[in-house]
DNA sequence: GTCTATACTGCGATAGAC
DNA sequence: GTCTATCGCAGTATAGAC
């Protein structure tokens, strides 16, 4: 939950707190950044921090909540409109622009940060891979829509693989994933 | 690289360690899994881990290997084709076939399990909002193949907003993943 | 109300005995 | 090849100074 309307506190630590606990999350993800890290760059104990926020977690999930917000409004309006192509638009585009607010883009740079593929050092790592796979699929002077065509194909491939709905049979999910995936690259 | 043709060693005891952290690493994650957990599903102590894996990452690593070599063969045949359509189609196809195999399967896994949207707990999460806007531009009832891209329109949007080339004005690169992703919901 | 000092448990990692 | 013992640091908790 959000400050309250009467905010009584006298410093402005927890908003520090909240703004270092964002750059460093952004950069090297979540489990990466130790307190100590977030306190110092205050000048300030970990135990300091502690008493502004009762664990870690909160710290991400206090970043998280205006995004939240965001999102539960784009829901909220949604559920109001007549199922439809035009409300799916609708959808996409007021996520596009909350991504594109102060509150909204930064934070979701965290879930970027958070990947497992950045495990892996330059030269070797899963990453560089999907970025040649991308780039062999729509080079790197093509229009830019492609180009993400490209990578979402990839994308489709995995979704389908082990989607976040684990509904339906695994082999004929990937058959639908392949087949979304071969539109999206075939759209030359 | 995975392991020599010649191997002199006479305990399974590294197989099992990596089939014991693909499994933990799949079901909760590389960071929330401690070597500990993997040692006592051995019923040896993390120093005999240590024993067969210099460190946790190169444990992580060593599970990735395999997947690594087939995305490795798919670029190299990649590389061997003339660009067009075809070679485009060839990438996915042969990625799907790579991810259905029991190598790549599993595997892969671990990245789903690794994403920070994991990290809120049910009712809150942003993970369960991805799903509901998913399911408001296409209901669970639609073809699997309109709900994917009702998902995938999403993660264009996200890759948009900070893709992994950081190439291009923000701004720009924002409308143009907007118009991917109503392209993937106007395929009614 | 805000913070420091201190301590606890468990982590990844190392050294050396058997 | 596996063990015990130990290290420093992580997140967490509390007591108490101001």
């Amino acid at each position: 939950m959000a400050q309250a309307s009467t905010d009584t506190r006298r410093t402005d630590t927890r908003a520090q707190i909240r703004a270092a606990a964002l750059d460093l999350f952004a950069e090297r993800g979540y489990d990466a950044t130790s307190l100590r890290e977030i306190a110092d760059r205050l000048g300030v104990t970990k135990a300091a921090v502690y008493y502004h926020f009762r664990t870690k977690e909160e710290i991400l999930a206090s970043l998280f909540d205006d995004l939240l917000a965001g999102v539960d409004a784009i829901l909220e309006w949604a559920r109001a409109q007549e199922p439809g192509v035009e409300r799916a638009r609708g959808i996409v585009e007021r996520y596009s622009a909350l991504l594109g607010t102060e509150t909204g883009g930064p934070v979701s740079r965290i879930v970027q940060a958070q990947q497992a593929l950045k495990k892996f050092g330059p030269g070797e790592g899963m990453q560089q891979r999907f970025q040649e796979m991308g780039a062999l699929i729509a080079p790197p002077g093509a229009e830019p829509a492609r180009r993400l065509r490209a990578r979402l194909a990839l994308v489709a491939v995995h979704m389908g693989a082990f989607g976040p709905d684990a509904e339906g049979d695994a082999a004929q999910r990937r058959v639908v994933a392949l087949q979304v995936a071969q539109e999206l690259v075939g759209t030359v």
